[in-house]
DNA sequence: GTGTAACCGAGACGGTACGTCTAGTCTTGTA
DNA sequence: TACAAGACTAGACGTACCGTCTCGGTTACAC
C-alpha cells in the first residue's frame, strides 16, 4: 500500500488525522487545576472539567484514563502547587535541613493549603505518579539527597548514614502532618531534623 | 451526649418509638467492611451497602452522615483491620522498636493489604477519625509512647528526647510507604529505628 | 423470609415503597407530546423529555423501555392526535364511507399534520402498539366494521363481502398517503371507496 | 446536470482534482447494505459504515446528505431488496393480479424480511426517494399500470376504472401489512384483488 | 513541469444523547 | 417512631455518533 523503498520514517507516531490539539490539552489541565483547587478532588468531575475547558468529554477520555491522571499531569505542568522546595547549601547540614523543613512545614500547615494537600493525597492513593510528583516537589528526590551527601563529605554525617531512610522519615512526617494534623508548635521542624541527624542530644532541648 | 440521668419520663432524649436496631447497625457495618475490602473506598456506595445489608437507605442516612463515617465505625468495631500492633517491653529499646517496626512493615508491605490500606488512606483524607484510628491501631498513641518513656527511664534515651517527634517520624514513614511504596529490603525496619534513635553509627552499617 | 401461613395477599403489586407518581407520569407524557409535535420523533430525546417534564431520567427509564413506548402511551392518553374518526350511519353505505374517507384524507393531507404523521409512522416501525393505536383512531377496529356489517344487513353489500380486507385496503391507502404522498385531487376519497365497494362502474367517472 | 456546453474553459463542472472514486462509492453502498440488513436502520451509523467500508467519514459526507440517502442509493443499486415484482400478462386480469399479490405477500410475510422491511419503512419516513423506490420494486409504477390498462382494453375492466386508485389501494394494503401485520391466511391475496376488481361477488367467498 | 484544486484515508475536535449508577430525600405500609 | 422498600429529582459516569475540520498524501487538469 505504501512505498517501502524510501527512507521509512521509523516509528513515527503519525497515523493519519490531525495532530493532538495542544490548545485543548492546556485548557483541560487549566480547568482541572481550577476546579481541583476550588472544590477538591472528591468533587472533581470530568463533566465539569469539560464544560469549564470548553471541550468535549471525549477529548478528555481520549487522552487520559481517569481523573487522577488529569490531576497528575496538572501537577507536573505546574498548574497545581508550583512551589519547589530545595534545601540550601550555605550553612551546616543541620541548619540547612532545619530551614528547609521549616519552610515546608509552614507551607503544609497553612490552612489555605490544607484542602488542596488533602485532595492531593486522596488523588495520590489512586495514582502513584502523584505521589512521585509530590516527593519531587518537596525536593526529596534530588536536592535533599545532594545536601545529605554533601553532609557526608563534609564530615557532618558518617559515611554509613542511611540517606534514603532519613529522607523517608522526613517526608513521611510531612505527609503524615497533612493526613493527620498534629502539634504545630514552632520548634517542630528543628526537632524532627535533630532526631534524624542525631543532633538533638547535643542541643539544649 | 444523650440522656445522662436515665428514667426521666418527660423530655428525655428518648422520644418514643422503638429503639435503634442493633441488628441493622451491625449488618450495615458488616456490609460496609465486606464491600470496602472487596471493592475499595472509591467504589463503595451507600446504595450497595444498603442492598448488601438488607436495609433501607434511610436507616443508613439516619445514623451516619457519610460513607467515610461508616468506614470509621467499621474500623473502630474491628470489622476492618482488626490487627493491633504494640511493641514489646522485653529487650533493649532499639530491639523492641525494631521488631515492632518489622512486624508493621511486613503487614504494610503485604500485597494483599495494599488495596485496603490505600483505600483507608483515601477515606482518611475525608475523615480525621480514620487517621486517629489508624494511629491507634499502630500503637502510636499509647504503647509506643510508653515504650519510649521506659527507654528514657532506662537511660537508653536522654530525658530531652522529643518522644512525640520520634513517633511522628516512624508513623510517617509507615504511612508514606502505603502512599508511595519505596525500597522494601529486609533491613529497612532496623535502619529507620536506628536513625530516629541515633543508634545507626554504633552499628556496622 | 415472610410468613407463609397467613392470608397471603395474592399477587398484590405492592412490594413496599411509595406508589408510582401519577403526577410525574402525566408530566412525562405531556412533555413527550409537546416535543414530539415540536421536533418530530427523530429529534425526540429522553433527556429532553426529562428536562421538559422536570423529572429525573431514571423515572422515565423505570417505567418505559424506550421512546417509542412513550409515544405510544402519549397517543393512547390522547396527548397526540386526539381526533377520532368514525363513519356516520345516516346515509347509504357508499356515502357514509366516502364522507368518512374525505374527512380522514383532509386530515392526512393537511400540511400541518404531515410531520406528525410521518413521525408517528417512524415510531410505529419500532413499536406495534403505535400501529394498533393509529388504526383505532381511524375507526378501523370498531365503527368501520360496524358500518360495513350494517351495509351487509341493509343489502348494500353481499353477505360474502370480505369486510376486513376492505378495511385493510382503505386504511392501507390512508397510511400509504402519509408515507408517500400521491395525487391529492378532490375526488380521491370517493374514488377509493367506490373501488372497494365495486360502485365505481355505476357512477359516471 | 453537469456541463451542458462542453469545452467551456471557465466555470465548468470540472474544477481540477481526481474524479470521484467509484471504488469508494461501491464500498460505501455495500457496507451500508450489509449493516442495514444486519442491524436495521435505527442502528445504522455513518461512523460504522465508514469503518466497514475502509473509508474516511468525509468521503461519505461529501457525496450524501444523510443516511437515508445512502439507504436509498443502496436500494437503487440493488444491494438492498434486489427483488422486482411484476405481474404476468398470461391469464385473466384477476388471476395475473392475484398471483402477483400472492408473491408479494409471501415476500412481505416472510419473517426473515420483516426487520428489513420495517427498517425500510422507517428510512422512508425521512426520505421520499425510498418510498418511490419501494413502489418501483413492487412494480407499482410501470408493470402494474400496464397490466391494468391491458385489462381495460381486454374489457375486463371498464374504461372508467380509476387505475391509479386501484394501485394505491393494493400497494397500501401491502405497506400496511409491513407496518402493522394482520391476518395472514392463504386466501388474502385473492381476496384483496377481488375487492378492488369487484370480482368477489362473482366468486363463492 | 509545475501549480492548483479536489480527491482520498485517518482521525481529532466540540457536541448531544445514550442508558446506568448513585446521591440524598420523601412516602408508603408494617411492627 | 424505626424499619424495609422503593419512587422521586438531580446529575455524573463512560460510550457511541454526530457533522466539521485538519492532516498528509494522491491524482488530474491547466498553464
Amino acid at each position: 500500500m505504501t512505498d517501502m523503498t524510501e527512507a521509512l520514517p521509523i516509528s513515527t507516531g503519525r497515523r493519519g488525522g490531525p495532530p493532538r490539539s495542544e490548545e485543548a490539552r492546556l485548557a483541560i489541565l487549566r480547568a482541572t487545576a481550577r476546579l481541583f483547587l476550588e472544590r477538591g478532588f472528591g468533587h472533581l468531575s470530568i463533566e465539569g472539567i469539560a464544560a469549564e475547558a470548553g471541550v468535549g468529554k471525549q477529548t478528555i477520555y481520549r487522552w487520559w484514563p481517569g481523573k487522577s491522571d488529569l490531576v497528575a499531569e496538572a501537577l507536573i505542568e505546574g498548574f497545581l502547587m508550583p512551589e519547589h522546595f530545595a534545601p540550601s547549601f550555605t550553612g551546616t547540614l543541620r541548619d540547612d535541613l532545619a530551614s528547609w523543613m521549616r519552610i515546608v512545614l509552614d507551607f503544609v500547615d497553612d490552612p489555605g493549603h490544607d484542602e488542596m494537600l488533602r485532595s492531593l493525597l486522596a488523588a495520590g492513593t489512586t495514582n502513584p505518579a502523584i505521589g512521585e510528583r509530590i516527593r519531587e516537589r518537596l525536593g526529596a528526590d534530588g536536592d535533599l539527597v545532594h545536601r545529605l551527601e554533601k553532609g557526608v563529605t563534609d564530615g557532618e554525617l558518617p559515611p554509613t548514614a542511611p540517606i534514603s531512610s532519613i529522607i523517608e522519615l522526613l517526608v513521611g512526617a510531612i505527609v503524615l502532618r497533612v493526613f493527620a494534623p498534629s502539634n504545630r508548635d514552632d520548634g517542630e521542624a528543628e526537632r524532627l531534623v535533630d532526631v534524624v541527624l542525631g543532633t538533638h542530644t547535643a542541643r539544649g532541648q
